[in-house]
RNA sequence: GGGGUUGUAGUUAAGAUUGGUUAUAACGCCGGCCUGUCAAGCCGGAGGCCGCGGGUUCAAGUCCCGUCAACCCCGCCA
């Protein structure tokens, strides 16, 4: 088949701006041939190009070459086509299309390629494509509409975040891809050094310590949307690489930056999808968000929050509850309104779902008119009865769920189970987007592997100082910090700090968290330099870009918000990397493969 | 590292409880007919390593064991 060449042909409309306004002129659009409609005497394509769909129609009465031409035409060729729009008669309108009202008569037909047969159909939204087949044929994928309204989404997204990050004087500046591996939080993704053999790169995690760095140099306001890398498993809204929008301010305060960010989202969400974020955002303790959900991402679309029962049942005879807080740890209870209406099996159900987080078991109580009805009432006296139901607020009807155990188990479990009750039970309204800033971040948190302390954030957090001087010695575990996070629906958007930048504060931290002086200079050596070169107060943020496109684009996995994403695997079934390289390339880095055990 | 779901024409699925003739459908593809369709229609046709490997059996898509891949989750990760 001959192809045609495009010459000095001109797009005059995308496919969908062709409308009733253009009736009686000629134009020329170009595209994809969406689907194709032989009726022998007269062919219907409809074309698309990223804005939408026309519809063309070769007809022997309007140019019979080109309708001899539209014969061999078959879905997905690209085609430019010059032609005259014209009115449809109303019996042949199509209301369901934008451009419905009007058509194009091709008089001519530039055939720009054509098109083997292809693993899927890229017009049809009414057959799901696996996940496998839609990540293998990635460029067909992408071609769908719901995807490419995804990536342009996401590129609006961008814009109005740059807009409004230039309008309040921050500055855009790049950091360095190739950087020093930090022994903090996640694994890093390591680059081997050709020219300093045996030497590695890391990859950042963030850009955190150049953008206080900046800070330092001066630059006042920085901001930048920027890739970071983390070596670890992947999950539905988790990728090795992904994108941050990363944030820092000197001469400023926690209040200012949450105001500025609450600005920020109000701003993007608005101008992406037309809502309104009620401004401001809510804040709540770290304290009060486990205390109340279990979690430091609480969902707060709807109630069901956990009831601290371990006072109340301290010395109940069921051994269950006893023994949990003998041991130190927690007896809190769920109130299900309604959930009387349970079956066995939803209660199995929920049961099994907790031991996913390591609970025991679920205990449970239905509230009847005659009283409760549970396997666990004859270890409780009335008066204890008469208490938990006071405690709880259960009322006829109701259901409580009870988790005992330690307070991260118990916490970990109610805190997803009262998610899970709620899915159940329709609680969650969808369409609603509900903010919350979650303040007063412990500092440290005790890594039980190590026997040691680690950093909740990351070791240039700032202490809430009061807290660092009465506890440093005797439980550094009661420290507070100045960070926090922006969470929406349950799911954590970001987070940040006010950083520390005076080097004896820095020194006292990294002491807490059995870093010696060698390893810290040897790790962080020039950044303690440059908190005596004149480091101002500052602190800042960084946002899960991937996460927040999920939001506005209403998207179930982090994937269909990534033009290239990886598999749980970590692996990229397009391209086929991660790939074996040539021994060459191996001698060149100074590496050698060791060959995994045959067993 | 662990738990779970899935894997059958190009695609999406049925068939798996109860092993048994030529593995079924829709969409897509190819050919024909058709001047108003728009998920076009009608007629005809091609298309299968039932993920892969082993086992049980006279006989395996179906039962058993292993393995690989995609997805969800725990651990991990801010």
């Amino acid at each position: 088949m001959k192809l045609d060449q495009l010459e000095n042909w001109q797009r005059t409309k995308k496919c969908e701006e062709v409308s009733t306004q253009d009736v009686g002129t000629e134009q020329i659009v170009m595209g994809w041939v969406n689907t194709r409609r032989d009726h022998g005497g007269v062919i219907f394509c409809d074309l698309r190009d990223y804005s939408g769909i026309v519809q063309i129609v070769f007809g022997q009465q309007h140019e019979e070459k080109a309708f001899l031409k539209a014969d061999s035409v078959r879905t997905e060729y690209v085609l430019a086509v010059r032609g005259i729009v014209a009115k449809r008669d109303p019996e042949t309108i199509n209301p369901k299309m934008k451009t419905g009202a009007i058509e194009i008569h091709v008089l001519e037909l530039r055939l720009l390629n054509n098109c083997k047969m292809l693993p899927f159909q890229i017009g049809d939204e009414h057959q799901d494509i696996s996940e496998k087949n839609r990540l293998k044929y990635r460029i067909l994928d992408l071609r769908r509409a719901s995807m490419q309204k995804n990536l342009m989404m996401r590129s609006k997204a961008a814009q109005v975040i740059r807009d409004f990050f230039y309008r309040n004087q921050f500055f855009e500046i790049e950091t360095p891809v190739l950087t020093k591996s930090t022994p903090e939080g996640a694994r890093d993704f390591l680059v081997p050094s050709r020219v300093n053999s045996g030497r590695f790169f890391a990859l950042p995690q963030s850009p955190q310590l150049f953008k206080q760095m900046l800070m330092v140099s001066g630059y006042d306001r920085y901001f930048q949307i920027v890739k970071c890398f983390r070596d670890e498993d992947l999950r539905g809204n988790r990728q090795p690489e992904f994108t941050q929008i990363d944030i820092e301010l000197s001469f400023t305060n926690q209040d200012q930056i949450l105001d500025l960010i609450e600005a920020m989202m109000a701003n993007l969400f608005k101008e992406t999808i037309g809502f309104e974020i009620p401004l401001p955002i809510p804040r709540m303790t770290y304290q009060e968000a486990m205390d109340g959900y279990g979690s430091d991402a609480p969902d707060l679309r709807f109630g069901l929050k956990l009831i601290d029962l371990s006072s109340t049942v301290a010395n109940c005879k069921f051994k269950v509850f006893g023994d949990a807080i003998k041991n130190g740890g927690v007896v809190k209870a769920i109130r299900v309104p309604g959930g009387n209406s349970f079956s066995r099996k939803d209660l199995d159900d929920l049961t099994d779902f907790v031991r996913i987080y390591r609970a025991k078991g679920m205990a449970y109580v239905k509230i009847r008119e005659e009283g409760w009805q549970s396997p666990i009432t004859k270890f409780f006296s009335e008066e204890e009865i008469r208490q938990i139901n006071e405690v709880t607020g259960a009322t006829v009807g109701d259901l409580i769920l009870f988790g005992a155990d330690t307070e991260k188990i118990v916490n970990d479990s109610l805190g997803n189970l009262r998610k899970e009750v709620a899915q159940r039970t329709g609680l969650i309204k969808e369409d609603e987007f509900n903010f919350v800033w979650v303040t007063e971040f412990p500092l440290f948190e005790f890594d039980e592997e190590e026997k040691r302390f680690s950093s909740s954030h990351h070791p240039f957090t700032m202490p809430n100082e009061s807290d660092l001087d009465q506890w440093e010695n005797e439980d550094p575990a009661r420290i507070k910090s100045e960070a926090y996070d922006l969470v929406l629906n349950g799911v954590e958007l970001g987070g940040g700090s006010i950083r520390i930048h005076r080097k004896d504060l820095q020194e006292r931290i990294f002491k807490l968290l059995s870093i010696k002086d060698e390893e810290a200079q040897a790790k962080f050596g020039f950044f303690l330099d440059a908190l005596e070169q004149g480091a101002p107060p500052h602190g800042g943020l960084a946002l899960g870009f991937d996460r927040i496109m999920m939001f506005l684009s209403n998207a179930k996995s982090i994937r269909d918000v990534i033009a290239f994403p990886k598999t749980q695997q970590a692996s990229c079934l397009l391209t086929e990397a991660p790939s074996e390289v040539d021994t060459t390339q191996l001698k060149e880095l100074g590496l050698a493969i060791r060959k995994p055990k045959l067993s």
